[in-house]
Parts: structure tokens; sequence; C-alpha cells
DNA sequence: TTGAACTTTCAAAAGAAAATGAAAGAGGCG
DNA sequence: CGCCTCTTTCATTTTCTTTTGAAAGTTCAA
């Protein structure tokens, strides 16, 4: 398979795959030219590739920034921004762990802790099945959150750990 | 906080989370309802219970069987058909599991290892990062596949050493 | 201060996904 | 069979997302 042709599908496939996950397409293909090319790439090369508009662009690299996953970077020199994406996949997978949890998993947990509080008689089966279901679902999410946690933290002492072996 | 309020509630968050994880928002909400019911529901009491339509429940529902997570129950003496959700938790999480890995993460696996057999010298930049980003990308999805799969195995044997137990 | 080179914004258009509801289908009972 | 009850399908409509591109904004060198 030749090069160009192999950077197309896999810039699809990640496409299609954070489609799946919520991630919108065009984020996604952005996220995943980045990930693949050796330099940092201008808006205008970013929408020559994919084919996509300059406002289309500047959005969704936008938001990656946002995530963390994608820099700017500037080049001396040069009036444009260049944008890179991180490339180790670990601290990516991270990156999207924490950010998840801080905008999904921490609401939730919020709300079920008040949905604990309902009112009524536990002889009431639609009460009793009511709090049994919240109540395993909230365990539920403490574990995850906990697990999300020692994920993250693995990661940033490793990296930590990495670092500090260059500066010694 | 009073029951209908707090159901109504959970409905809700439980919906725009799967929203979030490209689950549609109604097929959430009726997982949502049946996990807090004691009992059986009927189309019809879904409709009711959630403002959707015929079609629309039939649709949902249907879909929540494929993925495992309801299953239909038939009531002696009753015509209709009546639905019912899983509530433990922990099996949700795992069929969830299971049932995304198979959809997502086994494609991309297999385009990945396609994706390695891009022809080019290593001397050629282009080329080097490219190789580089998807054999990271595939090392790790192969260690997500792993863990999945031990998290399913996990629950499975839990599942069967419980009711083995109920047997014994 | 001007204007060239870029970036950002946002209203409108296009596109995608989900919901509706009427019609067709399935199954069973007398 | 003919009727009744319930389920499924699917063309159409509605709603929600994404994309576009032109206009406004920013920055900086001359």
């Amino acid at each position: 398979m030749k090069l160009a042709e192999a950077k197309a599908q896999f810039i699809q496939s990640w496409g299609s795959l954070g489609a799946q996950w919520g991630i919108n397409r065009t984020m996604a293909q952005i996220h995943a030219l980045l990930m693949v090319m050796p330099d940092p790439l201008s808006a205008d090369d970013i929408m020559a590739e994919l084919n996509i508009s300059r406002g289309n662009t500047n959005m969704n690299v936008r938001e990656l920034i946002n995530w963390g996953l994608v820099d700017r970077v500037l080049i001396p020199g040069e009036r444009k921004e260049y944008f890179t994406a991180e490339k180790d996949i670990w601290k990516v997978a991270t990156e999207i762990a924490r950010e998840r949890k801080r905008r999904e998993l921490d609401p939730i947990i919020k709300t079920l802790n008040q949905l604990q509080e309902v009112e009524g008689d536990m002889k009431d089966k639609h009460v009793k099945a009511f709090r049994e279901s919240i109540q395993g679902i909230n365990k539920f999410a403490h574990q995850t959150d906990k697990a999300i946690n020692s994920f993250v933290k693995a990661e940033e002492s490793w990296f930590y750990g990495t670092l500090m072996k260059l500066f010694k």
C-alpha cells in the first residue's frame, strides 16, 4: 500500500471511530492527520489535505487545543500558526480520559448523590427499586472515578519519571 | 425529593450521558426507565412514561435487546410483550464493553494491522512518522483489547461463580 | 497609520439523525 | 376464515449538527 493511500484510510477510520464516540468526524480527522505528519501543519495545509473550509478548520483545531490534544507551534520567522498533535498515544488516552471524566463522570456523580436522597418508604417496591438502582450505579460511578484517577496518575508519574531521567 | 421527580431526573441524566457516548438519547432513556422500575413494562407503558411514539419505542427497545441490555418477558395470560433491564450495573458495563469492543475495536485493529504494511523507505520522514504512529496506536489497541477481555472474563466468572453457589 | 497576512466569528445552508404515525404484518382465538 | 390485539416497518417530517464562506477582527512590518 502506498503512503498516501494508507494515510487517507487511517484518517477516515479514525474519523468514523471519533464519530461513534460523540466526537465530531472532522475533529477526529484533523487529529489523525496531525498524528501522522512529521512536521507541524498550518490551517491552510489542513484545509487542503481534508478539503474543508477555513471556518471549520479553525473551530475544530481550537476544540482540539481545548482538549489538550493539539498544540499551537510558532515557527520562527513565519507569520502563520502551525499545529502539532501529541504522538504518544498513551498521553492522548490519558488526556481524553481526564477530559471526559471532568465533563461527564463528575456531573453524573453529583446528580447521583442527590438522587440518593429520594423520599419514601422502603416498603414501597417502586421506592425500593429506585434506591437500589441508584445506589448500584453510584457505587459503580465512584469506582470508575477511582480507576480513571489512577490511570491518569500512573501516566503522569511515568511521564515525569522519564522526563526527570533526561535531566539528571 | 419526590420519587417521580427523582425518576424523571435520572432518566434525563442517563439520556444525555448516553448521547455523549454515541448512543441515542431515547435508547438510553428507555434503558434508564427500565432499570428503575421494579416490574417489566409494556411498549404502551414506555410510550406513556417517555412521551414517545410507538415506532420509536419499538426500534429502540429492539436495539437494546440486541445489545443484551434488555430482555423480553412474557407474562402468563397476557398477550402483550413486556420488557425488563438488567439491574446489576456491572453486568450492564460488561455487556456494553463487549458490544463496543466487537463493533469498534475489532474493526480498527484489523485496519491498523493492514496499515502497518505501508510501503516505503524508513529514511523518508513521512514514512517513518506514519509507521511509528500506527505502530504506537496498534500496540495500544492490542493492550486495550486484552484489558477489555479480562474485564469481561472477570465479570463472567464472578457471575458463574455466584450462580453456581445457588444450585449447590 | 496603513495595508497585507492571517485568524476568528457567525448567520445561513446543507446534511445527518431521530421521531412520527399510518399502514402492513403476525399470531391466535372462536 | 374473519376478527381482534399487538408488533413491525418505513416514507415523511422534524429536529439537531455540522459546514460554509463572507465579513469582521487582529497583528505587525513598513
